[in-house]
DNA sequence: TGTAATTGATAGTAATACTATTATATTTGC
DNA sequence: GCAAATATAATAGTATTACTATCAATTACA
């Protein structure tokens, strides 16, 4: 874990909660103590009621960081894709070869979990977790368009956005880069989970990264011109 | 839309009911009632007591069909992963060529919702389109293990084996044909709601078939041997 | 025709997802 | 250093949800 002197702090856009949970102890409290229980108990037994008792709080004081549970879900999804971005950022940086850097972004994105530069006291590793387990439940819902309007998806697009560019520069011609990145961001995390619940739905092997494996074959194939 | 003389019925396996719905006339009306509610108003706001409502019985009635509401979403899923199934091998019969076989396949497995051979009064765009939107929170929850004991998946499981068989075939020596299957299967479905609701996550073109064009491009690219 | 199974009607409960109110700290601006 | 503004804690209350239970009425079927 590289721990940084100055620290960088990640910042949520768009209006998905009423107050800022980094700018108050008990934001943090929230934000910390949140990731650890959807974790264990996942999102349909969390509330914020166990939460506030969690924490030596009420639930009134929660509901004035954030409108509901589902905004908080939202909240935890964008700081995980900002937070993945940064990383993304840092680990192509000075990087010269546009395959190189397609390549560790790939990796990055395929890869396992894992806490990696220290922001405050976030456990990286309960996030990704519950990344892979709730996060469709943060767009597949019936205010999928609202939440849109008000930035819930920014960072995710983001993300999307900046891997396509990296295909693009490799092949300006391909026709579907943001398809097939949604594609790997998407399948990664399934694939992950499925190990783990449903090994049939996969082919991941005990020692060997597959996933990587699979998905970096799966992109140099798709987007390089046959000869 | 195809009508059969002698209809075929979608037998849904696993303990995913108390009581088979195709067995009797409230069964029915709960299956397509069903399906018709959770389309419009997902499966959030969908409640038993609205269902019986809407059909004219009651609450209790339906809770001696189905044990809850997650477990009738399972019970729409398998049949809808049956019913797709069912066509792919309607679809792939009589087809010499591997290689067709699996473009055929591709083709059915990433089309937009359309009725087809008729199976009683099902509105199967309608499923379709629950199965898009809802099918994930099928299995994210903390009962995978449990649904998966009962037989919830055994549907899904059986269509992605299908067509990596169909995979094999082609490439015998192909690492990764269940992740190939189950990426195409989510990521289409997925693909298909961001072109609704999250057009930068995606690249469809109205009018073209892209979702289909690109999977099929990302299939037999990914799994030929490179010259 | 009688018995069993199914359905309908009604009632009840614990938990959830909030909203509202008020008292008590704590911060801050001057 | 103190008043005013703000944040938090404590408590109460409500409509809805996700069930469970009971019993009467209806229907099936043997």
């Amino acid at each position: 874990m590289l721990e940084l002197l100055n620290k960088v702090n990640i910042q949520v856009k768009g209006e998905v909660c009423l107050k800022d949970p980094a700018s108050s102890e008990l934001g943090a409290k929230i934000f910390n103590e949140g990731v650890q229980m959807i974790d264990k108990m996942g999102m349909e037994s969390f509330t914020f009621k166990k939460l506030g008792e969690a924490i030596g709080s009420t639930e009134g004081s929660i509901y004035r960081y954030f409108e509901n549970k589902h905004k908080f879900l939202l909240y935890l999804t964008s700081w995980y894709w900002c937070w993945t971005e940064y990383r993304l950022v840092f680990r192509t940086a000075n990087i010269d070869s546009a395959e190189e850097r397609l390549e560790r972004a790939l990796a990055l994105l395929t890869s396992p979990a894992e806490n990696d530069i220290v922001f405050g006291e976030v456990d990286q590793e309960a996030l990704h977790r519950i990344v892979i387990s709730e996060s469709a439940k943060s767009f597949m819902t019936k205010e999928v368009d609202e939440d849109n309007r008000i930035g819930a998806y920014l960072a995710y697009k983001q993300l999307v956005s900046r891997v396509s560019n990296l295909i693009l520069e490799i092949n300006p011609n391909y026709k579907y880069p943001h398809m097939l990145v949604s594609t790997v961001l998407e399948g990664a995390h399934h694939q992950r989970y499925f190990a783990e619940h449903l090994p049939r739905l996969t082919n991941v092997v005990k020692g060997e990264d597959a996933v990587g494996e699979f998905y970096k074959t799966m992109v140099f194939n798709t987007i390089q011109v046959k000869c």
